[in-house]
DNA sequence: ATGGTCGTTTGACGA
């Protein structure tokens, strides 16, 4: 199986994209972030066409999250269980594809540390967990993905000295990584790529992405079943390039291969 | 080169 995820900063402006990427590589599923888009406005039926299945949690504006499956997609499932607060945001969608539980994330921002959206942030991730805890074993066939807006660790930062006191890099978010882990979850990419320099986004200002001044932010959490059968894990970052008439995100996608 | 980029939008705002 080839399981995908990727922010694409508006599928309106990237569908030519997302259809050229699912015709090279025929990924099993794919889960999308900030598709910008109602549930109204999803194109199901272009997706339909090309063999996958989908479901969308949307709000318009902002926000927006999706699943493709060419290998079935059952029990889907919008934001957090019953029992955790609801979120407002359209920012996390469940759904099981091919016998894997798969969730598509798209971690709220965080702004500054001194931000409501930051303790947001650290409460969606908190309630992340709590829906694990609630719908899923740790031994089941798991893959937690998306856009965490948190880089794990210094080696998923260009230059870790220009991020202090920023988001993306604090204790407090990172220990809520450290709570997925605990909870029994494997950060797939770094357990296949120990080196630095490896990124999944650039900031489209400045030339980040030629110097490449990026992060690793794009995640794929997985549980110990899955990561024993990946056999790759890789970030597309081709997709980071292209002309002014086709941009694209400022996320590239990330996915990884397992054999089953 | 005292800015720099996108996408939402048509004035800023979020990332």
């Amino acid at each position: 199986m080839l399981l995908a995820t990727w922010n694409v900063n508006s599928l309106n402006a990237r569908l030519s994209r997302v259809e050229r990427w699912l015709a090279n590589f025929h990924p099993d599923v794919l889960c999308l972030q900030e598709t910008k888009l109602a549930d109204d406005a999803f194109p199901a039926l272009t997706f339909e066409a090309l063999g996958y299945e989908t479901f969308h949690h949307g709000e318009g504006r902002w926000n927006g999250v999706a699943i493709l499956s060419r290998v079935g997609l059952e029990d889907p499932q919008a934001g957090f269980a019953a029992g955790d607060e609801p979120d407002p945001d359209a920012r996390v969608a469940w759904a099981t594809c091919g016998g894997v539980r798969m969730a598509t994330c798209y971690v709220p921002n965080g702004r500054s540390l001194d931000h409501d959206h930051y303790h947001y942030k650290l409460s969606w991730l908190d309630r992340l967990r709590s829906t694990l805890d609630r719908t899923c074993e740790a031994s089941d066939d798991i893959v937690v993905c998306g856009d965490f807006n948190v880089a794990p660790a210094d080696i998923d930062v260009h230059d870790p000295t220009r991020f202090e006191g920023s988001t993306h890099v604090s204790a407090a978010e990172r220990d809520r990584l450290a709570a997925l882990v605990d909870w029994g979850l494997v950060d797939v990419f770094r357990e296949h790529h120990p080196e630095d320099g490896l990124f999944s986004w650039w900031d489209y200002r400045g030339g980040a992405f030629h110097k490449r001044e990026g992060m690793r932010i794009d995640l794929m959490m997985v549980s110990r079943s899955m990561a024993d059968a990946t056999s790759a894990v890789l970030i597309d970052r081709n997709e980071r390039k292209g002309p002014k008439n086709d941009p694209p995100s400022d996320h590239a996608p990330v996915f990884m291969i397992v054999e089953r």
